[in-house]
DNA sequence: GTGAGGGATGTTAACGCTCACAGTCTCCTC
DNA sequence: GAGGAGACTGTGAGCGTTAACATCCCTCAC
């Protein structure tokens, strides 16, 4: 029926050669930047090829070279600023090396969901794939994958068999940590991510550990799951609490619900109390007040996680063991302060 | 060397077939739900295709068939939230009919920049083209492109020939400042998105248009650029203006910015300044004060565009003149008060 | 019993490209 | 001027699938 109702049918190589009095064959070693074409040759083709407005047929061309130049993406709501900065970094990259990049974004992460989206991918026969796998069971989803296709993880487990990319998440929570410790409280609070996600872990291993390095007591963590409503219902119980000066959020977003918890109670950040974030999104500068971070180089994941995946793809390897991990940075504004005595 | 180095290739219809003892064809058969094959027959090729892990090659089908179940998307700068949202929402909703998601994400847009994102995916052979053109020059550009595929812009010009979704900006602006005007302010000043974004011009169209209605005076623009700093300069002239009583801001990443500024300057949000922004993001609503916006269904515009662009492959029309709008929603919060006489 | 009808299956030919190989032509060397 | 080395171009096969057609076999009506 479509190609009824087009008029003629888009023109082949086959065409294009014989416009040009020439094979098909040559077509394609003027398409291909083939070397042993004659000049005069290339560009009666070139010619052909601009009169018949040919396009090439790059499924066809997938079908003999078996190489698709087609990446898979698999991540979660990409809506959320680090993912969707992730994939951001990672389609720039793509493009860059002359890839296309497939994308298959889960609303919901379990075994059964990565599975799918997966096998989706390589019956599309993608060259390799991006797993944006920032929750344990995401992670633990990859370990049991059929080992036919390169793959790389971001912000996935270290421990499986698989390479990964993601920022050193315990390294910014101690920062964080540091930072307001150094600043003379005597403890800090934390309101954490979703406990499944390996990004909430790695911040809380990160600053339980400068707590217990320094022998300070270990305050209750208020659980959250990245949404500002969750760190302004955190923030509210934080407000009443008197002992707490200090509290690090495993995300700008939570932070931006504490402040304003900490605002509708009459609590002075930094005065009475400090806030850390994490991620630094851009508009955590403009908070209120402007709000001390760790940033996260997600562009450097993305474009380091492509470049592991296509060394793998070119060293024709399914699975290798790359490990690659981007130092957070601490920037710090106007929310934290020394302790008041 | 891939080959050498893979120890078998993966099997295809002719290894399941031989395995299960009938042809190829009958293998096609089941994986396509023929009806007329034997139930005895089906399960002996499912469990061929079980045994030797095979999975089809859709390339191979894509070649044949010529349709590649693929479909392309042209967006901009997706670490955006509106942006990133609607990709979200096309992305599912194309999932759930079936297709993959080839994007391409555009670091400027001009003319050049979408005319070879769209060859790209032509020469990729995708079934359809949803472009996320908020830009005039994008718009543009999607005028005088070859018109054998399918192809829906989102957000783009309604003057084009090209099928349209887009979310009402005119009405969201008149929402916001009849709101203000109708709180008793004598005229609302505007803090403007860049000038080639059509989302920018429909809200200063809106804006300027109530004002007019209502013979108000209409003030200087302040333009802006979309980001929180750009928002924060603004906020900074607008709060030595002894004038200013109001103020709708093109977005709530640049209002963000206007209320740090304000409170900075002293000037007490609602008390003084009423502030109302666009879009709600999900921070908007712990701002402080929490922000009184115009929220965009970006979800209602992925999967409406897909809807259009489905409607118009199965049609096998090349290119229909559909347009939708979807309206917008106005949310009052805390940003915005009565004025103080 | 026979032929029609249709369900179940097989056979063959594309789809549009690249690869491997086989040519042809030109130019240079001895 | 014969031989060989390139440079350039053409021919044929095949990638893995589906579409079209052919074939076989069973059932049922007369």
């Amino acid at each position: 029926m479509s190609s009824i109702s087009r008029g003629r049918r888009s023109p082949v190589m086959a065409d294009v050669a014989k416009v040009a009095g020439v094979s098909h064959q040559t077509v394609s070693r003027v398409l291909n930047d083939h070397p042993n074409v004659r000049a005069e040759t290339r560009t009666r083709v070139l010619a052909a090829i601009d009169q018949l407005g040919y396009r090439r047929n790059l499924v066809a061309r997938a079908l003999v070279t078996r190489h698709s130049r087609t990446l898979g993406v698999v991540s979660f709501d990409t809506t959320l600023y680090g993912p969707a900065s992730t994939v951001y970094g990672i389609e720039q990259a793509a493009r860059e090396a002359g890839y296309f990049v497939s994308i298959v974004s889960l609303r919901t992460i379990d075994r059964a969901g990565v599975h799918d989206a997966l096998d989706y991918l390589a019956e599309q026969g993608v060259d390799g794939i991006v797993v944006v796998a920032p929750q344990r069971s995401a992670a633990r989803a990859l370990a049991d994958l059929p080992a036919d296709v390169p793959m790389v993880a971001v912000e996935g487990d270290h421990a499986g068999d698989v390479s990964v990319v993601s920022v050193d998440q315990v390294e910014g929570a101690r920062l964080a940590t540091e930072h307001l410790i150094g600043l003379g409280h005597e403890t800090v609070w934390h309101v954490s991510g979703p406990s499944d996600w390996l990004e909430a872990e790695g911040r809380i291993a990160g600053w339980r550990g400068v707590l217990a390095a320094h022998g300070r007591a270990v305050p209750e963590i208020l659980p959250g799951d990245w949404s500002p409503r969750s760190g302004y219902q955190a923030g509210q119980r934080l407000a009443q609490m008197e002992e707490v000066t200090a509290v690090f959020v495993a995300n700008d977003q939570m932070a931006l619900g504490v402040l304003r918890a900490f605002a509708e109670a009459g609590v002075e950040v930094p005065g009475r109390v400090s806030v850390v974030g994490f991620d630094d999104v851009p508009e955590s500068e403009f908070f209120s007040p402007p709000l001390t971070t760790v940033r996260q180089d997600f562009g450097a994941v993305g474009r380091n996680s492509i470049g592991i995946l296509l060394r793998q793809i070119e060293a024709g390897q399914d699975r290798s063991r790359e490990r690659l991990v981007v130092p957070p940075l601490f920037k710090v504004r106007a929310s934290t302060a020394p302790v008041r005595r």
